[in-house]
DNA sequence: ACCCCATATGCACATTGACGCATATGCGTC
DNA sequence: GACGCATATGCGTCAATGTGCATATGGGGT
């Protein structure tokens, strides 16, 4: 239940409603971690069941009523636990890297493309978690330890946009070199072998 | 149909049994890609019903047979035209991340053990890439679209296993450094808010 | 008047993924 | 001889995730 944990860790910020939380997975932490509104109240009802946390309903008008989810003390716990326990790294799992695996099967000209889009998308994230280092650390470093966590956060963020903004690059740049020797090959559906 | 093309791109290569392709997904592409034997063998089937691998059976003694599979022209073509749709950038979903997210509500000894784990663990694979890339491109440079791609993930792999070891480091660092200044909690289960 | 947008929550269905279990057999080892 | 291991394929289940649809309403644009 990892999608739950990162919930968990968003309320011990504040208490939230299931939009805040929708809203938070698209900013903040939803650089890392991707999640729709559907999963996210789907998720908050397990927690509810659970015991980890607690909905309290506010009266609205004009608004559909909202719950304010709060975490309980066996919620907390739940996540001092779950967070001690080893963390398993992922693996990459980008369609590009299969694309480029399989790169003498495949069109090029579309791949150029697709490079330069995730270039321009790599390159804008990098920048957006620059500008948020510069504004809330404009020295560098943190004061106590949620900070740090948030520093340590966007640094790791902003230097993963970097390097794969410049595998891009590079990769366009190889490619460029390599289409004077290799064969173009015209869009056709029946290709046979022949690669030489 | 994520997996499915992944296995198509694999195959393109040369013809391959599921046990083959399950060390595959082991190894090569599997450093990009987990995927295990069940769900490789369960997209085989799918592949094969929608025609885009044919299987060929082969009598074995003293084991069970096998089946060999060959990408059809209309796999071919398929795997052209998924990789001619833009890829998606996908998210880093990393659990080490949320638990960074919430380090003040955490306990802080688990995490640096979980540091110091992950980074030994992004040393090695970091190692490995290196290996691979001397053996298999000790000039840098490669010959042909195939051997360009294969360079490439290699590249990417191995710069994102160097970052993300660095980040451990600096994480471990900071933490140590933070260690003096911030109040260590005792672990007990009953946690009160009180952090000042 | 009509439509889209923001707010706010949720169900249903399909796909994907993780994990255990089952089958069949030869080979090496304790 | 019992046990694990490599080879080789597959079923069943459940959790996690993704996509579309439904509901309710006030406010702003056309």
């Amino acid at each position: 239940m990892a999608l739950g944990d990162a919930i968990l860790a968003c309320l011990t910020e504040r208490p939230m409603t299931g939009y805040e939380l929708a809203k938070t997975f698209d900013s903040s932490i939803g650089f890392f971690w991707k999640a729709d509104h559907q999963q996210i109240y789907r998720e908050l009802s397990k927690l509810r069941d659970r015991g980890y946390i607690q909905g309290r309903e506010v009266v609205q008008s004009g608004k559909p009523n909202k719950l304010i989810y709060t975490l309980t003390p066996e919620g907390r716990t739940a996540l001092r636990h779950w967070a001690a326990r080893p963390s398993t790294p992922p693996s990459i799992k980008d369609d590009l890297l299969v694309r480029l695996h399989a790169l003498d099967s495949i069109d090029i000209e579309p791949i150029r493309t697709d490079l330069m889009d995730r270039l321009e998308h790599h390159r804008d994230r990098h920048e957006n978690y620059e500008r948020i280092l510069k504004k809330r650390f404009p020295e560098g470093t943190a004061s106590d330890v949620l900070d740090l966590g948030n520093l340590l956060l966007l640094r790791l963020g902003a230097r993963h946009e970097q390097m794969v903004a410049d595998f891009c690059e590079e990769a366009l740049e190889a490619l460029s070199t390599m289409s004077g020797k290799a064969i173009v090959l015209p869009i056709e559906d029946s290709k046979r072998e022949g690669k030489g």
